[in-house]
DNA sequence: GTTATTTTGAACCGATTGATACAATATTGG
DNA sequence: CCAATATTGTATCAATCGGTTCAAAATAAC
């Protein structure tokens, strides 16, 4: 996961794999079927861990802040090398458009179900009152959503954590949630 | 230029860009060197016209209106098969960062001087009053940068443009430019 | 310790990759 | 019309791609 991560499902060849993971080739395919299954599975991997950490963020954050801990535990208290992988979700959803449709679907599936967490905790926040109502549910998770994309790409070229730092402030201030 | 921009540069073989361009395998070798090479002009060729594009509408639209028109003229005008293709630029940033780091630099470069535009016309334009001078030029163009990263990722999932606007107008109203 | 079960390594497959060489054929310019 | 220039088609190259097969070796289970 962390080679088709960084590098991307194309670029990353089946040696690269062999290696990083120290078996034999007839190992993988007796373990894990083609490089393109193992691929479904890592995006579904990742695609879930990122919607359980945001949910578990949900439960004892206030919504208003749900967007600054997400960016900063992944773009700022993460090591660097991570940052600059970007999102393996993002950059599939990019690099199989055109190519993948199948892939692409399935990566594009998961970022959406991280979005409706967000949606889902808006909603319940606008209910509650804990947040100025300026702005739907929807529109405030599209908002995080498209301003999550941004970051991940621009997280693959940052030099260093001050840069990204000023980038998130700006970021949601822009999104125009307070706390 | 076409091939990569749907494609990516990885996925586009030589036999597709000899089948597009109607020419011979040899006449490619002698016209345009290697696949790289030829790639590159292409990133110029692309970046050059994105950054002239919005020079032209800022000699002549207010610095409020910059990237409302850039966006609904790229986004929302273009045809549905370009619009699916995102943006050159923003594709080959998230393929070649860990792959191809030269070419990713000279993407990021060009991507880059589309944001120096801004920039500078949101400095006239504080300069001369146009704009409520609550965020600095530089923070303004890198929110419009970040929602335009954004936009290009998720054009390549978007299924109308009425969704394509609605996004559009939400992502607007949160950079907080009027007008 | 002996039988199962994994895992390995290596050979092999067809297909494709980007790139080169060169003689034959078209096209162009004077 | 002829010479110069492009352009072609084809053959070829080494390298790599993802994937399969299978006997040998290593590990695990009883």
């Amino acid at each position: 996961m962390k080679l088709f991560w960084a590098r991307g499902y194309l670029a990353t060849s089946l040696p690269d794999l062999l290696e990083a993971m120290g078996i034999a080739r007839s190992s993988f395919y007796a373990t894990f079927g083609t490089k393109r299954e193992l691929f479904i599975e890592c995006l579904m991997l990742f695609g879930d861990r990122t919607r359980q950490q945001v949910e578990r963020n949900a439960l004892q954050l206030p919504a208003a802040s749900l967007a600054r801990t997400f960016f900063e535990s992944t773009l700022i208290g993460a090591p660097r090398k991570r940052v600059k992988q970007g999102c393996l979700l993002v950059n599939s959803v990019l690099e199989l458009a055109d190519v993948e449709p199948e892939l692409n679907r399935k990566a594009w599936e998961k970022l959406e179900a991280v979005q409706d967490v967000f949606e889902r905790s808006f909603r319940d926040a606008l209910d509650r009152g804990e947040i100025a109502n300026t702005s739907s549910a929807e529109e405030l998770a599209q908002r995080v959503m498209t301003v999550n994309l941004g970051l991940r790409v621009q997280a693959r070229q940052m030099k260093s954590a001050e840069q990204m730092q000023k980038l998130i402030d700006n970021s949601l201030a822009m999104i125009g949630l307070a706390a």
